[in-house]
RNA sequence: GGGCUUGUAGCUCAGGUGGUUAGAGCGCUACACUGAUAAUGUAGAGGUCCGUGGUUCGAGUCCACGCAGGCCCA
């Protein structure tokens, strides 16, 4: 049996091979099951996609860092269950449909029925269902496909209408207002992409009008007054004049700053104090037709809390309406930097009332509700006697005088119009009718999350969000400034709201779960609604809902509220109706909820994020997840979006099947932190996968190489401990420094670091340090217990390498686990995702004998550097290198590690200075970070001071340990050792190179036996050029017989000859006159001919 | 308009608690090394650390105000 070697590889083909093998052997089920008893749950949750588009390569993002810490926790012994999930309602799916049919909204329950227009969605949105199976699959995102849950099963839609009617018995769920785009000519509600359509804005002249809202004195106002001898009024700017009988309060900008000037109504030609931004007086006056004179300037959180007199008082409302409050949509940009609020007809309007608690303009209906001043038709109810039944808006045909104008001509009248003008701007129409729309407020459920604010912020600070960034500034920001939840949707393809009600609404029913609802429809067969009960497998969805009567209490006709339900609560429902909760799993619940780890593209933050923490406080009073990472966008490589549209989306099969789902995955974890925007590059995949996995595979390669030969088996030889050289025990150190820093990172969700220490490890010190300089154990002499322990060293490196990569590259790292585990396969070896996280060895662990190593790599480096400045190559060996080093514990360190520096370099000797008085220069520089400490203002004086001294000085200071100079500005202080660095420029005799920690010298004169060796050692590399061109295997033994006319390069094997064959593994090398069928080779610039062949 | 975020070499990215010569990889150029060769080493070119102020003896780093890109929300 042998280590399998490799000749080339192709990611792609193994990634199908793995995934064989794990099908074969399944593995999945095995990493789950296998982890049964004692050990502890890691709770993840798949955060459901809609499969009725094509996956992208973002999506392989979110993905591989979801599949990364499940593997992860997996090898921490974890038993991490992986529930697939579909989402599977809502309105983009409807307008697929709708698109696909080519019918809109109201086509729907006319040209095409209800039912066939859900079935159409239902068949729609699982359209690419198979094609993200088979992403899941080839990327290895393990995930539990076969036992997915789906948004739209009945099960579901069960365990979401249980949690409705916890919250509905809770008094969190309640049917208010919200502002809509409604179209009263149309006598019907618009969504936001009704409005976006194109032709729906168009540029209209309506009338505007600035009016003057009357400043109250009082006592929080009076100072205002002072020396003013007229009243105040705020200026304010709308373009719906109609909407000023619905005022209830004004906006500033609190960060603004206002002006209070004189001037006169050129209306009344009565003389006013106005309040109006600073920054819009220019837009007024002009001082030559509207004279002003400015009183003072205030700032807006100096007009906070104000009150002022109704401005058309038709209809009273309660305090505090009619009061000045802050909203930072308020600029100075249009019209006078204070805007006129009403609940009733605006959006931003009506959540700043609501932030300050401001009540609407409201009247009576017949009912008593509540209901606006405009009713559903667009006209003013009778309580507006001035304008009683006048539409608001041209809905109907040109009348003579709009209402607006009218309104404007009653305010002029009154002293409250300050200006009144055309202004054209782009207002929505309604694209059926084509006529103006308003914002108005429609009846809708919602979830109170208000009133659960405080806990929902306290218990996000429980919550580990990374970036930290996002869980306490957009996330938390968010919760600062919630609203409720509204969660009502016109629409069809959704789950229905539960909610039965009485034609008048006095009596209504929610609905918790199937049961129930076939009890109440018993009810209703007996009270002669329905004709029969609810049947068996009942579609919960509409219409077949809709077509159920309830009975109420006193015994009327129930009907459903129409309403399906915002498709982010099926998504935040997820942690309970993925398991059918309460109605299964109910015992076992704890162990579901909540999870450990979530993660989701970062715009989710407002989406899925929220609808899960919402429904965990709101529902069990717990987050729903401890963990949750939020990744960035996958953009193009000069950073845009990727889109169809512009045509540069990334396949994400075609990358896979190109540069394999492994190289694929870890370049999108290397490349940057996952929560920053990736600039996607396939160059950058190619990188990654040349530098880490090409390595990798080589390093492989050569291990099985000599292992082969020497028939090696890490089960059958032992090493022994005490045999393990220095930079044994070194790569050990390294290996466990990197288990135990790789293990922190992933415990802190920073995948980045994590990975960028692996490859670290692999290429610079696994493969450029370690087997470099190791190279000759494994491939020269007998099969010794140093070969041995090189083997064992090597061996378990690229054992724990397999173990530690593989939740990023679960397919190549299996590969690699496999072929290692040849031999004596047992339970745990069968998969490198059945293995455990090895734990760092912390005593092999070795801070010094890493920093030695360091030493070691920095003076090798300066070395070639000299070398290269001097043109002399490192096959030609030195004589003697010197090193002068900051401390004596430094050269000890140094010193260890010596035979290794040498050998590196080529240099015989390693000598350290003592004496420093030989030396012709010294260079000195200030140590800041000391200076700084000891002389603080004085640091640069003292600074210049210590760059004036001459050799003579530095000599001194070395000597003596610190020397004493005086500063004019100072006077006499003592400059001791610590507070310079002095480095050596230049050593009489010999070339000289430093950095912060050495200075090195070497001594470059070749002596005739040095400039032997090298011709010795450049014959031997040469010779082994040949040895390979001809395909000689690497234990072949050779004989050679050489002719060379230059006596020197004859000298030179012969002194070295020994070492000469031992390395081209000859048996016999012969000195022989000249022949015709020899071959040439040259060497520097003479020739010598050859020929060699393989002895028996 | 608001919140969050990013800005460092041609490109992708590092740069605890402030310390004066700002790094790595890729790419480019040149020269080496190599029985791991789809590698590797050394050197060179390439930086107003987005800008402006401030704090400080000293700012890529701390503070303020801007500019530009991105995401989310209005």
């Amino acid at each position: 049996m042998s280590y399998k070697e490799y000749k080339s590889i192709n990611f792609y083909d193994i990634s199908i091979q793995v995934q064989k093998y794990w099908d074969d052997n399944n593995i999945f089920q095995k990493t789950i099951s296998s982890r049964n008893k004692d050990s502890k749950n890691f709770i993840f949750y798949e955060g459901p996609p809609s499969a009725n588009g094509e996956p992208g390569i973002h999506h392989v993002m979110s993905r591989t860092v979801k599949d990364v810490f499940c593997r992860y926790k997996t090898l921490k012994g974890f038993k991490v269950v992986r529930k697939g999930g579909w989402d599977t309602h809502g309105l983009p799916v409807e307008l697929q449909v709708e698109k696909k049919l080519n019918i809109n909204k109201d086509d729907i329950g006319n040209k095409i029925s209800v039912e066939n227009y859900n079935k159409e969605c239902r068949k729609t949105v699982m359209e690419f269902k198979n094609k993200w199976e088979e992403l899941t699959i080839k990327m290895g995102y393990w995930l539990d496909l076969k036992d997915s849950y789906i948004t739209y099963k009945n099960e579901y839609i069960e365990s979401i209408w249980w949690s409705l009617k916890n919250l509905y018995e809770k008094g969190l769920l309640y049917k208010g207002y919200t502002i809509q785009p409604f179209s009263p000519a149309a006598g019907t509600g618009l969504s936001s992409h009704e409005l976006n359509m194109p032709g729906a804005y168009k540029n209209i002249k309506d009338t505007s009008v600035v009016a003057q809202f009357k400043l109250l004195k009082n006592k929080s106002s009076i100072n205002l007054f002072k020396n003013i001898n007229t009243e105040i009024y705020l200026l304010a700017w709308t373009t719906t004049p109609w909407t000023l009988p619905a005022n209830n309060s004004l906006a500033v900008n609190e960060n603004m700053e206002y002006s209070i000037v004189k001037t006169i109504n050129i209306y009344t030609n009565i003389p006013v104090t106005v309040i109006l931004a600073s920054s819009c007086i220019s837009r007024y006056f002009d001082n030559k037709n509207l004279k002003y004179e400015l009183l003072k300037k205030i700032k807006g959180k100096d007009l906070l809390g104000f009150d002022y007199e109704q401005l058309l008082d038709y209809v009273p409302a309660e305090k505090p309406a009619f009061t000045i409050v802050h909203a930072d949509f308020v600029s100075a940009d249009e019209g006078t930097g204070i805007v006129h609020i009403s609940r009733t007809f605006g959006s931003d309007d009506f959540f700043i009332s609501e932030k300050y608690n401001i009540p609407g303009i409201f009247v009576k209906d017949e009912k008593g509700n509540n209901v606006p001043i405009v009713d559903k038709s667009g006209k003013f109810v009778k309580e507006i006697k001035d304008f009683s039944g006048m539409s608001v808006k041209n809905f109907g045909n040109d009348e003579e005088l709009s209402t607006d104008i009218q309104i404007a001509i009653k305010l002029k009248k009154e002293n409250k119009a300050f200006l009144v003008e055309k202004y054209e701007h782009s207002y929505p129409h309604c694209w059926r009718t084509d006529k103006p729309i308003l914002y108005y407020p429609l009846e809708s459920w919602f979830i109170a999350t208000t009133k659960f604010k405080n806990e929902l912020i306290q218990m996000n600070k429980e919550i580990n969000w990374q970036p930290e960034s996002t869980g306490s500034g957009r996330f938390g920001n968010w919760l600062e400034n919630i609203v409720d939840w509204n969660l009502s949707r016109s629409r069809y393809w959704g789950t229905p709201l539960p909610i039965w009600t009485t034609e008048n609404g006095d009596e209504e029913i929610c609905i918790g779960s199937i049961k129930e609802l076939k009890d109440e429809v018993k009810n209703s067969v007996k009270a002669g609604f329905m004709k029969n009960k609810l049947p068996d497998g009942f579609d919960l969805h509409r219409p077949y809902i809709d077509d159920i009567i309830l009975v109420s209490k006193s015994g009327k006709k129930m009907k459903r509220q129409k309403d399906i339900i915002d498709v982010w609560f099926d998504s935040g429902a997820m942690p309970f109706a993925q398991h059918h909760y309460p109605f299964s799993n109910k015992k076992n619940f704890d162990k579901l909820f909540p999870a450990d780890f979530i993660a989701e593209g970062v715009d989710q933050t407002r989406g899925w994020f929220f609808t899960l923490h919402v429904l965990g406080v709101l529902l069990f009073n717990k987050i729903s997840y401890k963990n949750v990472i939020s990744n960035g966008l996958v953009l193009d490589s000069i950073g845009n979006k990727m889109s169809k549209r512009l045509g540069n989306a990334i396949d994400p099969f075609k990358t896979i099947f190109s540069y394999g789902p492994d190289p694929t995955r870890w370049y999108m974890i290397f490349n940057s932190n996952p929560w920053e925007n990736l600039k996607f590059t396939t160059e950058g995949i190619e990188e990654v996968k040349r530098k880490f996995f090409g390595t990798l595979f080589n390093t492989y390669n050569f291990f099985a190489l000599y292992a082969n030969i020497d028939k090696f088996s890490h089960k059958d030889h032992k090493a022994n401990e005490k045999e393990k050289t220095e930079s044994d025990m070194w790569i050990l150190s390294k290996l466990n420094s990197t288990i135990l820093n790789v293990e922190k990172n992933l415990d802190n969700y920073d995948p980045t670091k994590a990975i960028r220490l692996i490859q670290n490890f692999l290429i610079n010190d696994l493969s450029n340090w370690y087997v470099r300089l190791n190279r000759k154990r494994f491939w020269k002499g007998e099969f010794n217990k140093d070969k041995v322990i090189a083997y064992q060293t090597l061996y378990e490196c690229l054992k724990k390498i397999s173990i530690i990569s593989s939740p990023f590259a679960p397919f190549y790292c299996e590969k690699i686990y496999l072929d290692l585990h040849l031999k004596h396969i047992n339970k745990k070896d069968i998969s490198v995702h059945l293995s455990d996280f090895p734990k760092p060895n912390i005593q092999l662990i070795n801070e010094n004998l890493e920093e030695k190593m360091l030493y070691a790599q920095q003076i090798s480096s300066l070395v070639h550097s000299l070398r290269k400045k001097e043109k002399i190559k490192v096959r030609q060996p030195l004589d003697k290198m010197i090193i002068q080093s900051k401390s004596k514990s430094m050269e000890k360190s140094i010193k260890s590690v010596e035979d290794l520096i040498l050998s590196e370099v080529n240099i015989k000797n390693l000598e350290f200075i003592n004496d420093s008085s030989k030396i012709l220069s010294k260079e000195i520089k200030p140590n800041f970070k000391e200076i700084g400490i000891a002389f603080g203002k004085n640091t640069q004086l003292v600074a210049d001071s210590i760059l004036q001294f001459n050799k003579k000085d530095i000599d001194l200071l070395e000597k003596n340990k610190k020397i004493t100079l005086s500063i004019s500005q100072i006077g006499e202080i003592s400059i001791t050792k610590d507070l310079v660095n002095i480095t050596y420029t230049d050593i009489p005799g010999l070339k000289v190179v430093s950095n912060d920690n050495f200075t090195i010298a070497i001594d470059i004169n070749i002596s005739e036996n040095l400039k032997m060796e090298g011709f010795a050692r450049d014959f031997v590399n040469k010779v082994q050029n040949v040895r390979k061109e001809k395909k000689f295997e690497v234990t072949d033994k050779v004989e050679l017989n050489i002719f060379c006319d230059n006596k020197f390069l004859i000298e030179s094997i012969k002194n070295n000859l020994h070492y000469v064959s031992n390395e081209i593994q000859a048996k016999k090398i012969g000195f022989i006159k000249k022949e015709n069928d020899l071959k040439e080779l040259q060497i520097n610039e003479s020739i010598i001919y050859f020929n060699i062949s393989k002895s028996s």
